[in-house]
RNA sequence: GGAGGAGUAGCCUAGUGGUCUAAGGCGGCGCCCUGCUAAGGCGUUAGUCCCUUUGGGGGCUCGUGAGUUCGAAUCUCACCUCCUCCGCCA
């Protein structure tokens, strides 16, 4: 959520981020119900003065002044209204693109600011992930099919290993970094999943909502950890605070029919290992970049190809301000995907949950979050099997994962 | 799921229809006294919104929401959360 002040001042750079963002906001309507909002806020105020003042006199006089006790409460019922419609359209409103986010229009706008690492080069066709998975008995989705429906899988032997492994690095990585390791719930209220902003512009559509309890399955644990802290205000000192958090991640997929329906690119249920910070306004930005370079680090050291992508204006998101993906090298696809995406969403988040900061002065800042994979355990495995297969079919595994999985070098059949 | 209890400012707590415009303690902050494992004294210490001539004025918030009343922290109802016990359960 945007300050309503901020708005009220500056329509104009309002109005441009939604168009920057391709969103569709109609902020003259959200300033008009703003006005209407704060008319009947003051009549409201106004009446309710009466009331004390009427109420002050009467024990001791005992004559009492008129005040309509109909009329209040018919304000009070048109004020709560009003500030109902206001506030519906203004979480609606985007978070500002940071200064350095490029204007463009769609994803082809994205900027590839770094490339790195050799592709490898097999001497031989390479396989697509899912037939070597297959044949090493890594991964089912044929099952899960029958199981569950379309875009589930199973993953199996050594694809479990190596999904443990990699949570384990990431977690020995990131806590030498400072990072508190967490496991959180993967329900959250409906107030928490508002809080987080990813309900606004069809975000609903993407949740999966259990309406007869009131919860949202999360799509990702930034959508519980960024709540944790709800309400309270912490002390600038200890920040910034860092978390590592393990959970299993629900999306519904609602706006990708047809695309990557094979196999387990993109399905409804997977594992993440995400990194989270809640920073000072100052140091929101150069977390975000630290975030980044922690992602390359952990994709490096596992020596797989990749490229960073710099988001346009129109790919960040509703509470982004600044987004990076990381793009690993498929080589059956020919093509870099998504594993990685880190964020800054300022303190738009921390607005809405009420998250804020005490500084050395004293003064109450609302803090700011930060938010980044550290793996995304099936795109990783998807990408590990794809880079390190060998022409016999066999996968080799990554040096630094091997401690994790009993020193195991490779992947084979037997 | 059932029975009982509780929810007051950062924390602990007082409070039974109108001086509650919420007392006190702890913690924090400032100053004073002192002078070495310190102790004491004085003061200060919630958030949020609206208006403003920038001096200030006003509203709301005692878990949340409704109700009773001229007037609610206080009475009534519903809900939420926590605690204790019972039931079920990995």
């Amino acid at each position: 959520m945007l300050d309503i002040k901020f708005i009220r001042e500056n329509p104009e750079k309002v109005k441009e981020a939604c168009q920057a963002k391709k969103e569709e906001v109609d902020v003259d309507r959200l300033l008009k119900l703003d006005k209407k909002y704060l008319r009947l806020l003051q009549k409201t105020e106004e009446l309710r003065h009466k009331r004390r003042e009427v109420s002050k006199k009467l024990p001791k006089k005992g004559t009492a002044p008129k005040y309509s006790k109909e009329e209040l409460k018919k304000y009070e019922e048109e004020t709560r209204k009003a500030k109902e419609e206001r506030n519906k359209l203004l979480l609606e409103v985007p978070n500002l693109p940071a200064p350095d986010v490029k204007f463009g229009q769609s994803e082809l706008d994205n900027e590839v600011i770094r490339t790195w690492g050799k592709k490898p080069d097999f001497g031989f066709e390479p396989l697509d992930y899912l037939v070597l998975a297959e044949s090493l008995d890594l991964i089912d989705v044929k099952r899960a099919s029958k199981v569950s429906g379309t875009r589930f899988g199973y993953l199996k032997n050594e694809a479990v290993l190596l999904e443990f492994a990699l949570v384990n690095f990431a977690l020995a990585t990131l806590i030498k970094e400072g990072f508190q390791p967490v496991v959180p719930p993967a329900l959250i209220s409906e107030d928490s999943m508002l809080g987080m902003g990813y309900l606004a512009h069809g975000g609903e559509e993407e949740t999966y909502h259990l309406t007869r309890d009131r919860l949202y399955l999360t799509g990702t644990s930034e959508q519980s950890i960024g709540p944790m802290y709800k309400d309270e205000v912490l002390s600038e000192e200890e920040l910034p605070k860092r978390y590592v958090a393990f959970s299993s991640c629900f999306r519904r997929e609602a706006g990708s029919w047809g695309k990557d329906t094979k196999g387990i690119f993109r399905v409804h249920q997977f594992d993440k290992v995400e990194m989270f910070a809640f920073t000072t306004q100052e140091d929101s930005i150069k977390e975000h970049d630290y975030f980044l370079s922690l992602e390359e680090k952990l994709v490096r050291t596992l020596g797989i190809p990749y490229r960073v992508v710099k988001m346009c204006t129109s790919d960040l998101g509703n509470p982004a301000a600044r987004k990076f993906d990381i793009e690993c090298w498929i080589p059956s696809q020919g093509k870099y995907r998504e594993t990685h995406s880190t964020s800054c969403c300022t303190d738009y988040q921390a607005r809405r949950l009420n998250i804020k900061y005490k500084d050395k002065n004293g003064k109450k800042h609302l803090i700011h979050t930060v938010n980044g994979t550290a793996f995304a355990i099936g795109r990783t495995i998807i990408a590990l099997i794809e880079n390190f297969q060998e022409k016999d079919g066999s996968i080799l595994i990554p040096k630094v994962l091997r401690p994790y999985m009993e020193g195991k070098k490779k992947i084979t059949k037997e």
